[in-house]
DNA sequence: AATATATATCTGATATATCAGTTGCGCAAG
DNA sequence: CTTGCGCAACTGATATATCAGATATATATT
């Protein structure tokens, strides 16, 4: 699947993300096959095919003959999460070498400064923005695929589905500072530094739990 | 697809895995979809399941309606897969904590001994074996299921799809001596050291690579 | 009232017919 | 001889009918 959307299922694999994200698809939700065919004026084949590509990227499950059900996240799923994000961004960072330049460290140090106006005028959607927009100067150096495909797809996971509205401030001002010492590590070009930065700090389950249990779960919308 | 092999689908899936493994379908080929249907007595639909799994897992290329490739495996995957498993790998080192206790410790070194009398030998079948009984003592104790099956289904991409014969010695002595360093570490609950040594020295495509081409590449069996 | 069994219903899985995008080939025109 | 066009052939994609495993419900038995 190429996904460049000439295909129906990788069109419907698009709207059912977006149905994810947007939350009309919640989690522990059931999808019928027949229903959703017929509201998108489908078969159920293609789809199927988008739901097995889901599944596979930790969307759903599909209980042959049962159901597909939309799958939660709970704190498990979190605390591995981490764990992989954490150590593939680490070795972003760590292999990074003379591909960084100081202009990168600039742009990411203009994103810093962005988040922070963002927490200062409370514009989550505008901090949310920032923040990817702040890895992506690493990431994007990276021209291992596969590897950052699998970390934007697991972020995907804990940001966008749902897409979540409110934020925990304190977090996000810990963060900032989590920031500021990952671009300082990188302008440095102690890319140990910053691959520790953002494994064994940025991305530790352990260092971030309590923030991540108000934030996923003091609401109470979901959790076990 | 909870793969436990009550639907077709996961069993036709199980069978192209077996058929990659051996090589009787190989990388750069194509799979007849109407063929191999009529060959197993079944319909394309189950085929298309597994192939879609299949395409995800990176084992095979969907081209839509023009043909399903066997992917091959070329020597920038080789290192971004490696990059993937170093991390993946060394990120369960570093947090494996109070779980790596002393008897694991003997039963690495115990694998090593079998992998050096193994060398010896000049068994191949024998080395693999122990070799993936050695990292596995420590993935096992992992409680990130998705972490090790990543780095188990990657690692079989790199061993497995096809399984190779031949084995280059210089090499495997040179990964028993990081294999003893691997061990040394965990044995002195340096996490860290032990994350390295996976990381930066037996999972490094850098440090492997004269190998890695050697293993790969010598024998024209595939490449560019 | 509890348990076992038979039957109905539900939903995904699969078979098959047909569609549709892609590529190859033959032929006409320049 | 080269190029462009029309058509045929190929293969995956999709629609639809049917199958089949899982669950719920009704009924019989203890």
């Amino acid at each position: 699947m190429d996904l460049d959307l000439n295909t129906l299922s990788s069109r419907v694999y698009e709207d059912l993300k977006r149905r994810l994200n947007e939350g009309s698809l919640r989690a522990g939700q059931f999808i019928d096959l027949s229903a959703l065919g017929r509201e998108l004026g489908m078969s159920r084949t293609p789809l199927r095919d988008a739901l097995i590509r889901l599944e596979l990227e930790g969307f759903v499950v599909i209980y042959p003959r049962r159901g597909v059900m939309v799958r939660p996240l709970d704190l498990s799923d979190i605390r591995d999460i981490y764990q992989i994000v954490g150590a593939l961004e680490g070795a972003v960072a760590l292999k990074i070498g003379n591909r960084f330049q100081d202009e990168d460290a600039d742009r990411m140090r203009s994103f810093i400064d962005a988040m922070r106006a963002a927490l200062d005028a409370d514009d989550f959607d505008a901090y949310y923005v920032a923040n990817l927009a702040f890895h992506d100067v690493y990431l994007d150096l990276s021209d291992n695929g596969d590897l950052v495909r699998t970390v934007r797809t697991l972020k995907g996971r804990l940001y966008d589905f749902p897409r979540r509205t409110g934020y925990v401030k304190e977090w996000e001002r810990a963060s900032l500072v989590e920031h500021g010492e990952i671009e300082a590590r990188l302008r440095a070009r102690d890319y140990a530094g910053a691959a520790s930065a953002i494994r064994d700090v940025h991305w530790s389950y352990e260092v971030q739990e309590r923030f991540i249990r108000s934030y996923y779960f003091a609401t109470g919308s979901q959790g076990r």
